[in-house]
DNA sequence: TCGCCGCATTGACCCAGGTTAGTCGAGAGT
DNA sequence: ACTCTCGACTAACCTGGGTCAATGCGGCGA
């Protein structure tokens, strides 16, 4: 069933799923404490991979799903000449993998932007799972559903908001994702392991001008860029370069 | 919880579920006719709207959740300057209404094309409902997995196609979804309830461009349309001109 | 029958963002 | 220390699609 070989990565150990690092926000949120080992005995293994690395490709046949436990990926696909599209960028908790058909080739790709470690599903019994556990399977369709808001969210961005207003929007609604997985380091600083060309194809933008477009930004003090590290200095302000209704971001 | 009187309808009597026209595409198609009086049970009359009622707007509270038995709708967005994104064209079988939280205000408007049956859901139970009978949750989430692959489609096509390519892909798009629902009058013509400015709203563009678009593919013989009437006259060399994988589309 | 009105259609002109073609600086490997 | 690579950054120029402003036309209500 598998096309290709499953990429470089080190096995490590199963961690407990008592200490799991993102259940809050991943599937496993569904279930209470007492339940835990439902899945702690249907996972697998935990895996990681390199920045750089594709977990699968686009029209591959695949058998596993995953949990993020750490790093940052992203969800693309590729026109025939190359024009590639980042429909997505993962974070930790998010559920990588499912598709409608889940023994059809993965309709789409995804590409590790830092070291990543993921928490390994069977993808043939995944049904099976959500079957005996109802409160998994509407915990998925909840998560799944925040998907069709956040993809429907950038489609609106793409398709009708000016590169300037596009690039804010982009990196406020990544600065609130992130925030709401770390509270703690309350600055207004973070991590962001993405090149302008990364950012120009989540946006229907050349990296030129994600370049210029940033350069406005900076130009009106609304953010900094550093090595790797978004300063968002006035988010107000961006919030309304960005053009959008104040609690949108909530409903992450 | 209701911020809105409801729209302009018809309540008409209780169909029987077993004698329903889209369940083969529905939530429903999950359940065995043995089990069929569940949803019977649960489900409130039909409701139908005429052409050009919205269903719900953005913003607001609303209790109920659809499918649709009959007609074509749109799901839509607005920015506050009056910029209209279409994120969705809805078609019969298509569950709407269900969103990340369900209490929660509605995070996307709809609005009818046609005159439209729905078949109505009390949303406040909906979740009970699912947790009882799993088949249902886990036919939801593959449902709402569709809604995102093909909404990481069109985002891929706004983003990254031509004016060309775009129309050309949506058209396509629409005509296999229809075909599927419709398989007995096998020409290749649909009917398209769309203005340009829908189409245009739905990719990014402006009516005036969709127009010369259209007149282009007219041109090159790929479609003739008149009259609410899409005829594709050329589906290969259409899909040429969309630049897609041949089999994208029969995962719709 | 007349007169709207909403939509399709076209032409002329314009501009946001793409394209091309660089320079520069910070690592990383040797 | 030297070079290689990759990404940030810039400038000059170009174009796909937007804007503006008409015209046309078919359906529909009075």
């Amino acid at each position: 069933m598998l096309k290709r070989a499953i990429p470089v990565s080190t096995m490590s150990v199963v961690n407990p799923c008592a200490a799991c690092p993102v259940r809050e926000w991943a599937i496993c949120q569904a279930l209470p404490d007492e339940d835990l080992d439902v899945v702690q005995k249907f996972r697998s293994r935990e895996r990681t991979f390199p920045a750089g690395t594709d977990l699968f490709l686009e029209g591959e046949s695949w058998n596993e799903l995953y949990t993020v436990l750490e790093g940052w990926l992203y969800m693309y696909k590729l026109l025939e000449d190359g024009r590639r599209q980042i429909t997505k960028i993962v974070l930790p908790g998010d559920f990588v993998g499912f598709q409608p058909d889940l023994d059809a080739p993965m309709d789409h790709s995804i590409q590790t932007l830092t070291a990543t470690r993921v928490c390994v599903f069977p993808r043939n019994q995944v049904l099976t799972l959500f079957k005996e556990h109802p409160e998994l399977a509407i915990r998925l369709s909840t998560m799944i559903s925040r998907d069709v808001a956040m993809a429907h969210e950038r489609l609106t961005s793409v398709g009708r908001r000016s590169a300037l207003e596009r690039v804010a929007y982009f990196l406020l609604e990544l600065f609130y994702r992130v925030r709401l997985r770390h509270p703690e380091p309350v600055g207004s600083t973070i991590s962001l392991p993405l090149t302008q060309e990364h950012i120009g194809d989540a946006l229907g933008l050349t990296s030129v001008h994600v370049n210029r477009t940033l350069r406005e930004l900076r130009k009106q003090d609304l953010i900094k860029i550093a090595k790797r590290t978004l300063h968002v200095l006035d988010p107000d302000r961006l919030a309304d370069v960005a053009g959008f209704e104040e609690d949108a971001f909530e409903r992450l």
